[in-house]
RNA sequence: GCACCCAUAGCUCAAUUGGAUAGAGCAUCGGUCUACGGAACCGAAGGUUCCAGGUUCGAACCCUGGUGGGUGUACCA
């Protein structure tokens, strides 16, 4: 079996991100109208498209529903001024049916009202089509590999992990119902130094009894107190460094600090001196952490005398781990034992999250491929010995990519290698999306560089990494006493808050109806994951975000409970609707007639479906989706409010409204499911 | 030291990737209505887009230089 000579190297069409390669209904048929006026003065091909892209729709409603802002740029190539060249193309052009009017405004802005005609006429067919909304499904799907969760199974999952889970669900969701394959994989942590942990926990501290009721509460356990003892005589080895330090760097800031003031001016000096005292700052938050770790292992006489007998636990640790590589049976007994408690563990959390993977592969899958990753890249002069180790120097970065350590041992470059050898072979992907944290991005850009020049040229690599989850004094989100928060624990407390705000008895009283309480507590798991869910996702992905429990739970502003309760809005007034004889049967034979500015607004909202989940594919931004499904819900608050549904003048007015809001909530519906979050009928 | 990311209203975030007068929500202030489910809707106020240059018809966005913050940086993942 040879991954390496068995490597795919056969070419496929480049794959470029453009809106060409991805389906625009209502865009790419205003541009089709455009195409042909504008191929009458442009030859270049790729000017003619740059063009097109700049017909978008209008950011500002009250100017236009879509502009072309194309006149301007144009002016020099084709020698005229944008307001003649906007004129002559609008002179070519033909919208009748689309349009109610185009117009020229500003510098050379060419502005397009929709026809509510047409408008309505497409809305009733998205209407027709429950299943895809009329969303059509993209001309050249592509091949994706997602690649995100990824926890390392030995320890409880944490909200560090949700980011990674939520983003990867939601694009795989999005890209699936674009019409593109997705393949989606949980590159398990199951085979690493967390392992080697366990391991040895398990051989000289496990309790017996403890492991027989509950075998993963007492794995985590072990887990902690190795990761506890190692931190103290982490802590012991570099205090001594550290209290040497200290005394240097205060010098070093005195000497900054005394060029200062010999030269006031010197921006550089000042800088050096600001560094200096940063530097000092750092070393005295270091050294407190190392002391407080200490004091607190020295308050447990026990404690401190299992760290002395198990000195150098980190070695230690990593020899079990060695040795589990090398298939020592006893090491390789226990990994078997331990693996399916902890994936069971971790799969209850998926259950639960709606979670679900194609592949489960983890790290322990490619194993036997590492070595010949190695010598593949020896064999290419791409690798060296450097001390000892085998690393791939790389241009443009002082640290290697280290692939195999001195002791032998591999590392995870190496199997991140590996498995985009192996992915390439068994997928053949056009695309291959890594979700995660921002922090590990000089890794894959050392991993894509490797694995451009091993042949991978023809796939998109991206390391689609996104911001950390901060507390509400903006630094990593921590419990009190400074560990981090289990992810079970903050599902609870979700849900738990959404209940409360959600299922307040004066709230349900003013809502007229009784509900069971097992309709509460479905009410409140749905509500309150998609909390979780949905302040994740309306964040830009790559900034960090302030994670605020109390925020997210609310009925008010941009969360998902206010889309959710906006939805069972419009399952009320159809159930109403009902029972006076405005069934669906009817609603769907129904003409829908767009008659005002909140219907029209609305409708446009609306239309605009396929085209926003087309662009929010376009950089992997879900936030896209949750501002436009927030956009949706608002107006149709305006619009409900300001077009009564089923007490309108006439039947016609209100099957047609019933039909509007009866879109609108499947529109909310589907948006949210893409999101990975659902609904109630009532809330 | 080097590399990457970030800086927009008091706060949390947008801005269709270079388009018109930079928009929402919270919070603040005012208004509507005995509600097709009021945790609603309508409105006001709030800005030198960190600073200084540059590129061009046009810059929050691109380039250069700075400032401030975050992250990573040789055998953890």
């Amino acid at each position: 079996m040879s991954y390496v000579a068995g490597f795919r190297v056969d070419f496929k069409p480049p794959v470029h991100p453009f809106f060409s390669s991805v389906a625009m209904r209502v865009l790419s048929l205003i541009r089709s109208r455009f195409a042909p006026v504008l191929a009458t003065w442009i030859d270049d091909q790729e000017l003619l498209n740059a063009s097109l892209e700049r017909i978008v729709s209008s950011r500002d409603a009250t100017l236009a529903d879509y502009q072309a802002n194309l006149a301007m740029p144009l002016q020099k190539k084709l020698g005229k001024p944008p307001l003649t060249i906007a004129e002559d193309i609008m002179a070519g052009l033909d919208l009748g049916d689309i349009c109610s009017s185009v117009t020229i405004a500003g510098q050379g802005y060419i502005n397009l009202r929709l026809s509510p005609e047409w408008l309505a006429k497409s809305l009733s067919e998205a209407h027709a089509d429950h299943e895809r909304l009329a969303v059509t499904k993209v001309d050249n799907p592509k091949t994706y590999v997602i690649d995100f969760s990824s926890p390392n199974v030995a320890k409880p999952m944490h909200v560090g992990h949700i980011r990674s889970t939520v983003i990867g669900d939601s694009l795989s969701k999005i890209l699936r119902f674009l019409g593109h394959k997705v393949i989606t994989d949980n590159h398990l942590g199951d085979w690493g130094t967390q392992f080697g942990m366990i391991i040895y926990g398990y051989k000289h501290f496990r309790d017996e009894d403890a492991f027989a009721r509950a075998p993963v509460a007492e794995l985590s356990r072990l887990y902690r107190e190795v990761q506890r003892i190692i931190s103290y005589q982490d802590a012991e080895r570099k205090l001594p460094t550290l209290e040497l330090a200290i005394p240097k760097a205060e010098q070093k800031l005195a000497d900054a600090k005394s060029k200062v003031a010999a030269s006031p001016k010197d921006k550089k000096l000042a800088k050096e001196s600001s560094s200096a005292e940063n530097q000092l700052k750092e070393l005295h938050e270091e050294l407190n952490k190392a002391k407080e770790t200490i004091d607190q292992a020295k308050s447990d006489t026990e404690f401190v005398a299992r760290a002395q007998s198990h000195a150098d636990l980190s070695q230690r640790v990593l020899r079990e781990t060695s040795k589990l590589h090398q298939g020592d049976a006893e090491n390789l007994k226990l990994w078997n034992d331990f693996l399916p408690n902890c994936k069971e563990e971790i799969h209850t959390v998926y259950q639960r999250l709606h979670v679900e993977f194609d592949y489960e592969y983890g790290e322990s899958y490619y194993h036997d491929m590492l070595p010949m990753v190695v010598e593949d890249l020896l064999g290419r002069s791409m690798a060296v010995n450097s001390d000892g180790a085998i690393c791939v120097f790389l241009d443009g970065y002082d640290a290697p990519m280290i692939v195999q350590k001195q002791d032998g041992a591999y590392l995870y470059a190496t199997t991140d290698i590996a498995t985009a050898m192996f992915r390439e072979r068994e997928f053949a992907p056009d695309a291959c999306l890594y979700v995660v944290d921002h922090r590990q991005s000089e890794h894959f850009q050392k991993l894509f560089d490797v694995l451009r020049k091993i042949g991978i040229t023809q796939t998109e690599l991206n390391h689609v990494q996104f911001g950390t989850v901060l507390g509400k004094d903006g630094k990593p989100f921590k419990t009190r006493s400074g560990t981090v928060v289990g992810l079970e624990s903050l599902l609870d407390e979700s849900v738990e808050r959404a209940w409360q705000v959600v299922c307040d008895p004066d709230r349900l009283k003013s809502a007229g109806s009784e509900l069971t309480d097992a309709e509460k507590r479905h009410i409140a798991e749905v509500v309150g994951l998609g909390a979780i869910k949905y302040a994740d996702l309306c964040h830009n992905r790559t900034s960090n975000y302030v994670f605020d429990m109390e925020k997210m739970v609310q009925l008010v502003g941009n969360t998902s409970a206010y889309i959710q309760y906006s939805y069972a809005r419009t399952r009320s007034i159809l159930r109403n609707g009902d029972t006076e004889g405005y069934n669906a049967a009817r609603i769907s034979n129904a003409e829908m007639v767009l008659a005002t500015g909140p219907e029209m607004t609305l409708a446009l909202q609306l239309l605009r479906f396929e085209d926003m989940l087309a662009q929010s594919m376009v950089d992997y931004l879900p936030n896209l989706l949750t501002e436009y499904l927030y956009e949706t819900a608002r107006l149709f608050s305006s619009f409900f409010e300001q077009c009564p549904v089923l007490k309108a003048d006439n039947p016609e007015t209100v099957l047609s409204r019933l039909k509007l809001t009866d879109l609108t909530g499947a529109t909310l519906r589907k948006g949210l499911e893409l999101l990975g979050i659902g609904v109630v009928e009532r809330m």
